[in-house]
DNA sequence: AAAGATTCATACTGGTCGGTATGTTGATGG
DNA sequence: CCATCAACATACCGACCAGTATGAATCTTT
């Protein structure tokens, strides 16, 4: 009789990423120890070789299972919505309200994962920076959604807006860490939600204008 | 007579300090080895540990001898300018400009260090802190001297927006390092050239009235 | 139930790194 | 010219860590 098998390795392998992407946060990939996931996730050498060739593969694994859906999901609200900029707003103001200690002090796993390994390894740059881009992207599509429906001012450029958005959030999310209190995120998160507010269309403006009329503005770079 | 004196101790302590501050830039401090910043500086480890108590007391003095001192030279115009938003505006588009592709690939120093070091290392944390605190201040003063002046908006926060500013950047560069190209960068710059021109104040505004100066328009302050 | 593959456990290896102990050389003051 | 100390050089140590070799236990298939 097995009521729980003695066998689990989706459960182990899925352990191992949880753990591995725990200990990549507190101490970074490369000083990230094997043996302390080991210790963490009750799990021993043998059977972390077995699921991962290479620490470096498990590294890869956890962009790809971990941090790439923890992304998605933060952002999926500002996909979906009718205005883009009011659900913006709104995660933002989650992101400082509910972050913790412990996130204020370690921040960001996938800016954290950029900086330390980008420049070093092929196989991380090309996993972060596909991350990057879909969110990026989505961001985009989301501004040109809104600026078809009138919400979004026409003459913004929405790559640019979305780079200049993703980077202030990474950015005060990095920099927060050098500090004690979450004071300095929430200052920036405040500059962010005064910068997106003046991204709203005037209120009187005339949506299909802006969703119809190609030539009005040569501002639209990639089409 | 000897021109060229066999030993020169201030000048060995100044190579190690710039190896090991491009080592760190490459590698980060953790990962920085001593044999590689003993090998470029043709310094012996004898001398290093003469002039430096230990690996951490080096990635100290380097924060506080060229870290420092970097940041503070590349935000002095903003400073010292009389328009602090025209000044901060070529500060960013020579930042884009001049930056070297190993910049890009690197990234910046200041911000590879907190992300790093600030979550692990009280010493560094407090160190680099400090570098952050005087980089917004400095930034705040200048808006103050602008919003007394009547070249920027009254209505902004100038502590919100420096943090925003900042983050920005530092995020900016961070990100672009997932890239191989530098559009992420110049993108997110773009930006955040867009919403510093959002931070002028309108050209018809009585400066007068956002503060008790005084002097109308004169652009001879500081000579 | 036997065979074979999958999943896991243990002990060990080679290499790197920060740090130290100890010796040597050059500068300096009397 | 000697004494003394700062400035450097060399050899070595213990700790840690990723990875491997080998074997045992468990599951699946026939």
């Amino acid at each position: 009789m097995k009521t729980a098998a003695r066998r689990q390795p989706d459960r182990t392998r899925q352990t191992l990423l949880e753990c591995a992407f725990e200990e990549m946060h507190r101490s970074g990939f490369r000083a990230a120890s094997l043996d302390a996931i080991l210790e963490s996730s009750g799990v021993t050498k043998g059977a972390l070789y077995h699921h991962f060739g290479s620490k470096t593969q498990l590294g890869y694994a956890v962009v790809e299972e971990v941090v790439r859906p923890w992304i998605e999901a933060a952002w999926r609200p500002v996909l979906d919505a009718d205005n883009c900029i009011d659900a913006a707003v709104a995660v933002c103001r989650e992101l400082t309200r509910t972050r913790s200690a412990h996130a204020i002090e370690y921040g960001c796993p996938f800016n954290n994962l950029i900086n330390e390994m980008s420049p070093i390894d092929e196989g991380f740059r090309k996993r972060l920076q596909s991350i990057l881009d879909e969110w990026r992207a989505g961001i985009v599509e989301a501004m040109r959604r809104g600026q078809a429906r009138g919400v979004v001012r026409a003459d913004v450029a929405p790559e640019d807006a979305a780079a200049f958005i993703i980077s202030s959030i990474e950015g005060g999310v990095g920099l927060a860490k050098s500090k004690r209190s979450r004071e300095f995120l929430e200052s920036s998160m405040r500059g962010l939600v005064d910068y997106l507010e003046s991204l709203r269309a005037r209120s009187g403006a005339h949506p299909a204008q802006a969703a119809a009329v190609p030539a009005a503005s040569s501002k639209t770079s990639k089409g």
